[in-house]
DNA sequence: GACCTTGCTTACTAATCGTAAGTACATACA
DNA sequence: TGTATGTACTTACGATTAGTAAGCAAGGTC
């Protein structure tokens, strides 16, 4: 029996995340990042200021910030107004892909923090085991 | 009208991924990581020898599969079996809390896949603007 | 005896990240 | 008048991390 492996153009069309020059890596990768996921999950509390996701993110750097949402901009998923005043307003806000997005990595957050219990208690029996 | 802040034990018990200083930070990083996404759903297809793994996740070193395999085993979410034989021979397989992970990463990368003729319209449309 | 295989580990190098500082301009306060 | 503060970034630089290539043990194949 053959492998039905598609042409690669079907597979890069529709997106296939196993093939190293698939631009849905770059995609993964962006939304996937440290602070990707949670720069997401904090708009999906609505419209945020620049310095409001900055307070509202713990730990993450002004540099980071900027460049992570100009990656989740390029990819369709954040939506970027600013105002031309003195002192700069800039407001952030999920564009409708962006909320889907948001829905599956928030998904997965609440997954972790739920199971963290359980996680740590394994952790802490392998260091025990040593 | 007070901000109701829990305290930071029970917000690090039930884990809290706005604050920088929880231990299930680290959890995300490793099961968001640029293998560890990869490696998750590849294991969902049952188990693998590391070599396989190696062949399925296209693009992977052998370096960052290692180090990404002993991450998700350290979490619990991944099971080692090493039969003491030469040459060796390694099987790699999911834990159940290691299933639960996978199932919202892959509903994550499905997304991506799915969403990426959307995805691309959108960052053609971007360069074609500039 | 040279070479291949597996599952890693170990140097070395390239890319990425975090920290700190700089930017423009307005407002607050002394 | 002078200093300090706030916003939304960008830039330079040191530190961390990822990728590349090679090495290793010990057996089987040609």
């Amino acid at each position: 029996m053959e492998n039905p492996v598609e042409p690669f153009s079907v597979r890069v069309r529709r997106g296939d995340l196993m093939s190293p020059d698939c631009p849905s890596r770059e995609v993964l990768r962006h939304l996937t990042s440290q602070w990707g996921v949670l720069i997401l999950i904090a708009l999906e509390g609505g419209t945020h200021r620049f310095s409001e996701l900055r307070r509202k993110v713990g730990g993450v750097s002004e540099r980071m910030l900027a460049q992570t949402l100009q990656w989740l901009e390029g990819d369709g998923l954040v939506d970027r107004v600013a105002y031309p005043v003195v002192p700069p307003h800039v407001e952030y806000s999920l564009t409708p892909m962006g909320r889907e997005a948001a829905a599956h990595v928030r998904g997965l957050a609440d997954w972790i923090e739920a199971s963290m219990p359980r996680i740590a208690q394994r952790r802490g029996a392998r260091l025990a085991a040593e």
